[in-house]
DNA sequence: AGGGGAAATTGGAATTATTCTAATTTGGAG
DNA sequence: CTCCAAATTAGAATAATTCCAATTTCCCCT
């Protein structure tokens, strides 16, 4: 099973015409190939501009629409650092984002295997978690 | 040690007027007084609309502007979820944040003794961590 | 193939949390 | 008491995101 982030180059034409339930528009395919082009996390306008290159007439509220559709169906997540623009990951394999601080950059970090939340946090019980977001920021020592 | 915010119901004369290198302006201690007397995580605006009651003449200029004296001194805590305006918390134990999406409410959760962060995720070597945190939404059910 | 209609796109305006600015006030040091 | 740096203030500015209303697209039906 091969999922949607692992192809190497994806041509927007690459994707099916609905995906998770979801219309795939000639935008919203431009977009979802933009993200996963590049592996860093680019933010809606970061998204925006790349995908002006190739669809000159996209609009930035497009972006957003189409951005807010991907993320509700589940083929990009969305990831938060603080009060920073939200920016958009392919990566759909359970991971949380260290921001370098020395130069901006995004890293996804994953979680040692077999490892659960339960097991670290003092959850009241019965508690359901929907979402969770882990964000660190430091530095990668020179060692 | 008895820490700050384990003080019951603090009047803002309850605090000195140094605090952490950090001159306690009257300003300054109102809002961190409404901050601590009550458990919850209010916004910026929900401190100003506090602060008010005692203080008719505060401005919500002087609130952000208190508040990030204080985050930035480690006085108080800004807590994030996603998109949403800031919050502020008194708590300064290690912890992280629930929200019950039944509630909006916040609720503080602690991680179990003995584990540390290194044990969970596959941190690229040499990372030093200068800022973490996470993030929780779901429901408590009711069993 | 042609037409209807729901959904998507678009440009621009609106929203809103937060920050900035410039003028005024405050309060500790001398 | 005076001086001065720092803090407060009201209001304007900023910027990410959302909303709106008009247009376009394109799937479905005949
Ligand atoms: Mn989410
Ligand atoms: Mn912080
Ligand atoms: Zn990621
Ligand atoms: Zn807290």
């Amino acid at each position: 099973m091969i999922a949607l982030h692992d192809i190497k180059s994806p041509k927007p034409e690459d994707f099916p015409s609905e995906l998770e339930g979801l219309r795939m528009t000639k935008q919203r395919r431009e977009i979802l190939s933009v993200i996963l082009s590049k592996r860093d996390h680019p933010t809606a306008n970061d998204v925006f501009l790349r995908a002006q290159k190739r669809m000159p007439t996209i609009s930035l509220a497009t972006v957003y629409n189409c951005l807010e559709a991907l993320v509700s169906h589940g083929i990009v997540r969305q990831v938060n650092f603080e009060r920073e623009s939200s920016r958009y990951c392919p990566n759909l394999n359970d991971h949380c984002h260290f921001q370098d601080e020395s130069t901006g950059q995004i890293h996804d970090v994953t979680f040692k295997k077999g490892v659960n939340l339960a097991d670290f946090l003092e959850l009241p019980q019965g508690t359901e978690i929907s979402h969770l977001e882990i964000s660190l920021k430091g530095r990668i020592g020179s060692s």
